[in-house]
DNA sequence: AATGAATGAGGTTTCATTCAT
DNA sequence: GATGAATGAAACCTCATTCAT
């Protein structure tokens, strides 16, 4: 019998080890006898922290939707401009992610499931990212800084995509991601910037 | 039993079949029992057109890689700007989408798949739309219309991630979906001729 | 692969060999896998015709329900008087629990089983012997040739209680079961006519 | 914790708890888990007073079958009829499940359930009760009251049988129980002083 | 070529029991 | 004695794939 811990500790082996398996394998083909085994306990504790293998998943992104609100209600409230803040977001973003590669990757690979059975966390830590995009977009206009013109709703979509787009190709071209997660917050604030398109 | 058909109509109604049910309840609940009961055919039969599962969902991935590179190489060949080719992108893939959304759900919801057996074939899908989306950046930078300080690759990803999530907005919102969609050109097109950020 | 068999062949091959598990060692010890290896079949293929493991319980009783409808059905039409197809029931009933002590041990184990998931089909079975009763006994009342201050409802239930305490006897005292299956009949007869206490 | 209690009192208490989570789901859903919390223990403790859960189920009998056996022989040092006695026990047993249902189910439900790991003791108290009618039964033929040529252990057994499925039927229909339980003993009175059955 | 019954490995979850604290 | 986290065997059920017909 493995040694008692303390439950808050139980549990956040029990998380570590699903992140690390299902970054690598997916979701469905982490089997709950591999996250024990990578836990080191037995199927059965996870049982006495989770009540189904689909409530492991939520929990993960529990954490991260907690972790990234604490992160934007800081970062609401520093006396800085809207532009200022979008690229301390970027730059924090790709960051995590940097150091942070598995993690990243579940959270990118698993909040593109699908909708059957997803759980409503996932859904809210995607909502939860927008919403605070939107925030800061609005910010902006408000600053005159960003144009009145844009759909903030769609806007804030379409910077998350790129981003995510983003993290993909950093998991696709491994070797590489590095490279790509230093380059992107630049790259991205560029387009944001002046778009792509030269002025005659 | 069904009309005598010939070998390539059966493998096609195989494949609507599946289309239409990935789409719908996703690959991994998609069993082969139910292609075979809505392609009206047996679960055997798949397997004389099909060596397996996975392979239904890499021809589906290949035909529409096939029809993406048809529709590329038809652009590339036309007598017009880069931009102009890249805005005839963005609406024909919208368009497509709006009338098509089942199928268009399904590409969206399985090339963000996690890796484990993810076909080669979906790999080639998403580098393939990325791969001339570039070379109409690179044409563009040639003729002076884009600046030639962008990274292309990355702005391809860039590019089709935003187009990415604005269609999994569309699925998350289907009541606003076509108005979502009907937009989305013009919205992106913006940011990128203009950026959000306003000179001073 | 076992040989194909006609479906209602097989059916039947897994009901058979669930009565005789269950009757041994009760429905909550018998798996799924023990009944695949007595029907010489495996596991899934139980599945092809019961959608679970509840469901053979419950096509058991409705196969007993269903012919001891058809028992009283044509009892009910005889030319006789009530008292003479009450002794018929009786003598049938033993006699076929006689000459099949497996599935009677079964119908009178899982039938007195607690209410939470008993299925519909072991309660309408025991319904089922009750009606039948109940009428045979309403039409002695109105032949005059059975008491009509008696509860027939409450009569009908004292005479399957006695009849199911015989059998229960029967299978614990597992040498002497055919002696009392021959006997019971006539002894629960003698009672329900002259009762056990003698007039001064 | 709570108050330190001597091990009798601790043990009263499991076995209570238990007798009312069994009555209400059946043995077998009844976790000890379960047992543990509605006893205000932790399940570790169960085990210092029972050496299984089953020894549980034992237990509840032996007390029942203990007080059962007080009942009885001091039933029988009464100077009463035998037809009196057997009347008082009908009236004492309904008089019991009357006021005490929850008990009288699980008794019920347990000691009609299938073989496999059935306690000595829930046969010992089927066998017990059975063992004093039968008592009784030849005491009244004794006293020359009851009729010689019924066999006594059949016909304690149709007793039984009677009682039981009364207490079933009163089960079944919950808002009826306590009519049922009420009539119960003169309508099996009834039946067995006069048959049901006229004489012409 | 088409059928669909049969296969059986493998997944998730439960729960009586143990034992370090 | 009491605790309750940990254990892990064992249960039910699914479904991609095969192959006799």
């Amino acid at each position: 019998m493995a040694k008692r811990k303390n439950a808050e500790d139980r549990k956040e082996d029990i998380r570590k080890a699903a992140v690390d398996l299902i970054s690598k394998i997916g979701f469905h083909d982490c089997t709950t006898d591999k996250i024990a085994e990578k836990a080191g306990i037995s199927v059965g504790t996870i049982y006495n922290y989770f009540s189904n293998k689909q409530d492991i998943l939520s929990y993960i992104f529990k954490v991260e939707k907690d972790k990234t609100a604490d992160f934007f209600e800081k970062l609401l409230e520093k006396d800085l401009r809207a532009d200022q803040k979008i690229k301390i977001f970027l730059e924090n973003h790709f960051n995590k992610i940097s150091t942070n590669q598995k993690k990243a990757k579940l959270l990118h690979d698993e909040s593109n499931r699908p909708a059957k059975g997803v759980p409503q966390e996932i859904y809210e830590y995607v909502q939860l990212i927008r919403k605070y995009l939107k925030l800061l977009l609005k910010e902006g206009q408000n600053e005159g800084i960003i144009n009145k013109n844009i759909n903030t709703e769609m806007t804030s979509a379409i910077i998350m995509g790129a981003v995510n787009s983003i993290v993909l190709m950093g998991h696709l071209e491994h070797e590489k991601a590095n490279l790509i997660f230093d380059n992107a917050p630049d790259e991205i604030l560029a387009i944001l910037s002046e778009g792509i398109f030269l002025k005659n």
